[in-house]
DNA sequence: CTGAAAGCGCTTACAG
DNA sequence: CTGAAAGCGCTTACAG
């Protein structure tokens, strides 16, 4: 591939010439001789190379975004927004799917670290383990000395979300909808107990509860895995309980989609017999039936504003705390209670109720 | 951030030296200077510049994915099959949604190009339009000069993949089943006729036909975009046309689930009035009511495999051609056709049918 | 086993 | 407006 060396001389100028000129460098540069460079960059399809420039500013345009897992669609709603807002800015995004597992984040950020991307976004909540992350934190210091910008975009272990969303009120403001249809007995499952935004979930279940006048049955409050498996066992664990309730009311869509299928394999109607509330709207929340009722997260302005933060500190700029409003999407999996509550304990499962 | 500078001065060795231990360099470092040189790597926080060592060997440890779009799940799983691969052997992962579009495409190859990616993969099939894609392959052609793997996981304007599966006997089989099953009168929602895999597809519904001893009816071929806006309106198509049918086969899963839907608004049953299947079986297609029958794609394992032959290709080997097998998931969206095929031209739509 | 030195391809004071 | 030179942080012949 050629260099700027070969462009310079092809051009008959020096190479601090040819450098200012192809790298759109605001510096005076007579018109004849920017043609010439032009010229010659073009004949030799010349490419700068973002690596000996990048050396120099210690810093390279890319963007690591860190998600749980890019085949969750609440992951890639997220990680195409910041592509969409860092593609126009000549930044590449890098994927890193840590499984939220401490040592392969921790690893995926030294691997960032050492290619000096110029961010590092986290999508995805931190367990709320602070000893298992002193080294990635350590990384983190140095990288924002470095001028990095490090954005989170759920509240993890040291604080607040950067970018994020209200997911208190936004769980509160779902049991409020519930409760103004009708619904008194409310079960709630919850996700892991160690994961950040679980517990802001989990917040906002009791405080839609409390604001309503309601207090918790702690029996119909269930932690599980985060995803469809944890729904299905989380049904399974309410249904064996000895709690009666009229709608569950799930700390993700993952789980109600699980729970969604788990109620159709025993044959139990939703809403019918029991209504059904998720929370993200991922994309594939509204093709599931009856649709998912869910708390729409803004998840691609998410990764777009995240971007946008990262662009700001990289300016120079201090990060803005931004929180994006969340919006009731009520659909076919929610509807008022039946008479009478779906019972716990003693009702025998799969036996075609 | 420590440089090796700083490391080999605290271990009181030459910079050559601190390389070589830090490198884990195959070259002879006594013991006791191989520990002090790690000493003070660890005191100093030393993280090793790619960008420095990259621009050396002109190669950073970086892969490029081109998608259509990372939200769309059949890249997602592809992309993660990549991630699968690389990150053990310290490749980072950039992905690239270039929505198709010869222009973005050409963008983020460039861009690609000027970090020195060691390969790009791409993981979306290519539109078959060879005059748009001269500058795409002008850097392809550069990079590959300058040791850069690519690889094409679906088939293209200017060849077969070089990791993917065999679309025209996937689909072939498809027809094959349907056919088994009673159906003589398939539709093909086709997608659009530009799409180099659409059409590997398409071959393979007419090959199954032929092989079945049964003509094509061309007025049951539709061409769509190829996502679910594509199967409403496929459906909406056929439903309108001239022939009947028992069974509509579709070039992907997303033309499938939007006929499903479209279906279901107008009060088709599938599979009793008639027969849906899809092709990829993309996550989501074993969650659509009824679930979809689709033909299987190892789509994770594509990925995987294409970092493994780019991984060759850096090795100095060649790119080993591989065809990995498809297999039919037949579930709830087929079934025996019922006596009376669905009518085309005629039947009112919307009618409550 | 160890080190001095060249060089990868750029940008940017500095001098003219 | 133009250019010579230093230097970013590494690796790797080459010499000892």
């Amino acid at each position: 591939m050629a260099s700027i060396t070969e462009v310079a001389r092809l051009a008959g100028v020096s190479i601090a010439t040819a450098s200012r000129v192809v790298s759109l460098a605001d510096y005076p540069v007579s018109p004849a001789t920017r043609a010439r460079v032009l010229d010659a960059a073009r004949t030799l399809d010349y490419v700068p190379n973002a690596l000996a420039r990048g050396l120099l500013k210690s810093q390279i345009p890319v963007v690591g975004v860190i998600v749980h897992d890019i085949t969750d669609p609440y992951f890639a709603e997220v990680v195409r927004g910041v592509e969409d807002a860092a593609s126009p800015a000549g930044y590449l995004v890098i994927t890193c799917s840590s499984e939220r597992d401490a040592v392969q984040e921790t690893s995926y950020v030294r691997l960032l670290r050492s290619m000096r991307a110029a961010s590092v976004i986290f999508a995805a909540s931190g367990l709320d383990d602070p000893g298992q992350t002193r080294e990635l934190h350590k990384h983190l210091a140095a990288m924002r000395l470095d001028g990095a910008a490090v954005v989170h975009l759920s509240p993890h272990a040291l604080g607040d979300a950067d970018v994020g969303v209200d997911n208190e009120a936004g769980m509160a403001s779902m049991v409020a909808e519930l409760v103004r249809l009708g619904h008194r007995q409310i079960a709630f499952l919850a996700g892991p107990s160690a994961l950040v935004v679980a517990h802001a979930r989990l917040a906002g279940f009791r405080r839609g509860l409390a604001d309503a006048g309601l207090g918790v049955d702690e029996r119909l409050v269930v932690h599980t895995s985060f995803d469809r498996d944890g729904g299905a066992l989380g049904v399974d664990a309410l249904l064996t309980g000895s709690a009666t309730f009229t709608s569950i009311c799930c700390a993700n869509d993952p789980l109600a989609m699980g729970a969604l299928a788990r109620l159709a394999e025993l044959g139990i109607d939703v809403p019918g017999a029991v209504s059904v509330a998720g929370f993200d709207d991922v994309p594939v929340a509204a093709m599931t039936s009856p649709a998912l009722s869910t708390v729409r997260l803004p998840l691609r302005e998410m990764g777009r504003r995240g971007f946008v933060e990262a662009a700001r500190v990289l300016d120079g700029g201090e990060l803005e705390r931004i929180v994006l409003p969340t919006e009731l999407a009520m659909r076919g999996s929610t509807a008022p209670p039946a008479i009478e509550a779906i019972a716990g304990r003693g009702v025998s499962l799969g036996a075609g109720r």
